[in-house]
DNA sequence: TGTACATCAGTGAACGCGCGTTCACTGATGTAC
DNA sequence: TGTACATCAGTGAACGCGCGTTCACTGATGTAC
């Protein structure tokens, strides 16, 4: 359970900062290569260049460097999120390409989220801060899919009928398409699959006004 | 890695079974309560009442115990799939339901497998185990596929062309749903989503012939 | 800008517990008659 | 079916390394003049 952390009076030190910047780099590249549940103090501390000491000075436990490291890193995923919003494309065919091309996949920071889910979903404390990053990201795509719907008409599935269900959806494959990051596939080929998915999902109607074109 | 497990010269005895098995399933409970990275060997032989001879008269490692343990899971796993290429139904509709109903979600093995995902992320050698597993739950999901696009004459989406690339889909989405099983849903809420997604990514032909239902 | 000092951040050695691993042993189990 | 024996499975104590944690210390850093 979270031991508390050392109380600061004032404000850090920049010497302090760097210290602790380097401790959670060493500890990204320690939980990538064996895993949370595998990784020691003393592995972060060698890998940042430190001694134990200066790890104790600045963290209470090895749980919470990694609850700092989701954090920091989270914060990143998020800017990478609200990005996309910004982007004005016209179909939703080239929405959908767009959103595949940009999404996060970096297969480092999915290792050290998995592990972090695992932690999460056995202890109920932890679990709601995931889930509140994991909603942030749900209405994010809610928003996207509201503007889509309402300046291109894009029709929703009658099974999702509602921004909210679609974007759930939605968040579901880029889950399952992560799993295949880390087992099976290279990135280009999870993008495809991603790009496959949501197309089907989507799907706007063949039948659109004054649509033309025939299937074959 | 992986140490060799003690040779066996003769068939194991029945005493020697039963004692497998017991640290098995203690092996179980605990890496769900803790995750494999934070079990221990004494946790184990603990929650099996034996002591760590024991385990080393049956396991060379922790590590063995885990693989002996996701292959027997994983052995359950594959007959239930296995079972529902079996069932009979009618409309896709149904199948989909069927599938839901049946698929299975149990939390504690999902917890287990998705530190065993994690392991075999990481280390190359394990990781063709995991894929091997896969393939054959594609391939079962592929055949259940093209066995209702010939007898149901099923439409598949134009992004997802083939049984193929439909099955690796509907894996995908499973996959995806795992996750909001261990965060977020309980189960019974998790299959209504399932439900609907597989319905949105199969979607039959609205207009299918002699079709009257109107959209509201 | 330069010096003197106080505070603070990280050092490195020490400690002890817990864990993985080994092994001589003994009680349980299966087998031969 | 019953007894005698050989083998084998699990015991429990021992060992030592590695890990988490602490703390008196010193060299680095920021501040006041």
């Amino acid at each position: 359970m979270p031991e508390q952390p050392p109380r600061r009076k004032s404000a850090p030190t920049r010497r302090r900062s760097e210290t602790r910047e380097r401790l959670l780099d060493a500890a990204f590249e320690a939980f990538v290569a064996k895993g949370f549940g595998r990784t020691t103090i003393d592995d972060v501390c060698r890998a940042a260049g430190y001694t134990k000491g200066a790890f104790y000075s600045n963290f209470g436990s090895l749980e919470q460097l990694f609850f700092a490291l989701y954090d920091r890193q989270s914060a990143y995923g998020a800017e990478f999120t609200t990005d996309m919003i910004g982007s004005e494309t016209t179909a939703v065919e080239e929405l959908i390409v767009a959103w595949a091309e940009q999404v996060l996949l970096d297969r480092d920071w999915l290792l050290i989220n998995t592990d972090f889910v695992s932690y999460a979903a056995r202890f109920r404390e932890v679990a709601g801060e995931l889930a509140d990053h994991r909603r942030e990201l749900r209405t994010a795509v809610t928003d996207v899919v509201a503007a889509f719907i309402e300046v291109q008409n894009m029709p929703l599935p009658p099974s999702l009928s509602t921004p909210a269900e679609l974007a759930r959806a939605i968040v579901t494959v880029y889950d399952g398409v992560i799993y295949q990051l880390l087992l099976d596939m290279d990135e280009a080929t999870v993008r495809r699959h991603f790009v496959a998915i949501m197309t089907a999902l989507i799907r706007p109607e063949q039948t659109r006004t004054g649509d033309t074109g025939g299937r074959s």
